[in-house]
DNA sequence: GTGAAAGCGCTAACAG
DNA sequence: CTGTTAGCGCTTTCAC
């Protein structure tokens, strides 16, 4: 703000002999105020170039009309891609969005939970950090009644409310998806494992395994990371091992990402030599030979539930049960995955 | 907010038997109250859970200590790498950033505008969309006084500062590059020719053209759009036509990747059969083979300079004059565009 | 259908 | 160093 004066509602209501009460009703269409004069404000305010003043809005009204976000990362497609639905979302209900982004440092997202507090924030949307341990600041959310929702990283809170994916059970389809296709040697990037999303899409994994019979090769369970560098490291050092599995089923699309960078670089090819399949998805990836096969986690659908989960809880704000909604995968096959690996000794179940 | 009653600022002043204003002057570090007092307060504030409400503080001190940002996307990596580095630079500031985006629409962008000026925020920061023709939204900024930087995708707009980037010297430098290696029938895939970066990477490519005598050939310079699509769309239609060409300088990286896609797709090989460079980066290319080589913009820098550019002018408020910063780009050589194409005939300069 | 009074929680300006 | 007074611009009763 600065030195401008600004039109305000006495100016308004000045202009056409109301009061200020009688202009504050018709602008937000109060049913109070007769179509009549509801017209004339509504005309003089746009004339005059009025321009609410959200921060004496909410004082007064208690209420901000805005959700607080917090995500631990923006550059990276899988947040990237919800962060817009969320975004879009909002738009679409007349909310506003008070985006944070943790940069997956867990004293960080505290602090940006208190800002989103101070904000007087309608609700809050959180996806945890990898660090984070302390439940505390989502517990003082609570106790302001702020709904809370958690997305894809979740807490287990009472009282809040989940949108995860069903990890353990995309995860499950795309090892099945291997194992029918002959291959029994697979190995597991699994991210970290003290993340809900590692710890499920290791289960499915698992289940997988157990239930056809497979033996796990604990050497073939790598872990490291979410990101390309861990995928192309975990590829080389089994590389330089001599324990090449024959598939590799990876925890997301940019760990898949690394292992296609570190096959090519040893001249290997995908998916003839090696074959893989990965949980999760990018916006480039129908651009990437030999476009990979994944376990479709419908991000858009995950920040839309998000945002709805927690406008139906202000609404609603004495009657709402927290939900835990899983989002379904969908396994999706390209050009890797696909290939019955013994070609002369088909298995069957 | 909510039915559980907010501690404030009184409630500690009662705690301690002084007034609001030493609790207030205190929370801030105001210089006015003593080293003793400001400890009690700080400490009694944190026993209490004392949460600031920022509404009442904008309200009445009329500074929202928060910049808003309106971006055409999210998940692209060029916007999402910025927003990181404005969120970044804010915070180390101590500001907060309200985040908006107009997903490429005109009409949103306006409305986002409108609201970030009623929350009141101290500066605003824009990327225009594709759409944008009407500069009014933006003139009704600076008639309320409020400081306005443009970011790569600029209008020109007196009074506004710019953060853009070297695009004419970047795509000069890179058109260089080929005609170097001796190429000469360059192609040039390049975005929106209605939108600055894409008028002035075209001017860039044409400069190094002329200047070294090579002729463009109009049917090799196509528009579309900044993303994959075009670039998989374009190469296909030179292609089919026949007409393709040894060399080709993408807009953005994104396009350079549908290019790839397309080529794979023809059974052709970069850089044998055709070679590339882009303007522009990806998280992700250095593990998309061959590692394309690429007009760095540095993303971060834009970032970084815009947020740093407004906090100047709030700053600064009567003094400050609109800067117009050029970031510099550099040319990334990797395994594109690289190798002399006629190393039978070489050409010197 | 309209308006008067009161106050949201905080900070600015000044006085002591 | 501390406190008093006033008011930011709006919405919420509740009376008319």
């Amino acid at each position: 703000m600065n030195s401008k004066s600004h039109i305000t509602l006495s100016d308004i209501a000045k202009k056409l002999n109301v009061s200020k009460v009688t202009v504050s009703k018709a602008l937000r269409g109060h049913p109070d105020i007769s179509k009549e004069t509801t017209k004339r404000v509504k005309k003089t305010a746009e004339e005059l170039g009025y321009t609410p003043n959200f921060a004496a809005r909410n004082l007064s009204s208690r209420k901000s009309n805005t959700i607080g976000v917090v995500v631990p990362k923006i550059a990276h497609f899988f947040f990237s891609a919800i962060i817009e639905s969320v975004y879009d979302t909002a738009f679409v209900n007349n909310y506003d969005i008070a985006l944070t982004v943790s940069q997956e440092n867990a004293e960080r997202e505290r602090k940006h939970v208190e800002t989103l507090l101070a904000m007087g924030v309608d609700g809050i949307v959180v996806s945890v950090s990898q660090q984070t341990k302390d439940k505390a600041i989502f517990e003082k959310v609570l106790d302001r009644g702020v709904p809370l929702v958690f997305m894809d990283r979740v807490m287990e809170i009472k009282g809040t409310s989940h949108v995860t994916v069903d990890d353990r059970g995309g995860a499950f389809n795309a090892t099945e998806q291997a194992i029918k296709n002959g291959y029994r040697r697979i190995a597991h990037f699994g991210g970290y494992k003290e993340i809900n999303i590692g710890k499920n899409r290791y289960a499915g994994f698992a289940d997988a395994m157990k239930q056809y019979g497979v033996p796990i090769d604990p050497e073939l369970v790598i872990y490291g990371g979410f990101g390309e560098s861990y995928g192309y490291e975990g590829f080389m050092k089994l590389y330089h091992k001599g324990k090449l599995p024959e598939f590799i089923f990876t925890v997301t699309y940019p760990v898949a990402l690394g292992v296609y960078a570190a096959v090519a670089e040893v001249g290997m090819k995908i998916p003839d030599d090696i074959d893989i399949i990965c949980f999760g998805n990018s916006n480039i990836s129908r651009f990437i030979k030999p476009e990979m096969s994944f376990v479709n986690q419908q991000t858009e659908l995950i920040g839309k539930t998000a945002i709805e989960l927690v406008l139906e809880h202000i609404r609603d704000s004495d009657e709402f049960k927290p939900k835990h909604v899983q989002i379904p995968t969908e396994l999706v096959l390209r050009e890797t995955c696909v290939k019955n690996k013994r070609v002369d000794a088909p298995v069957s179940f």
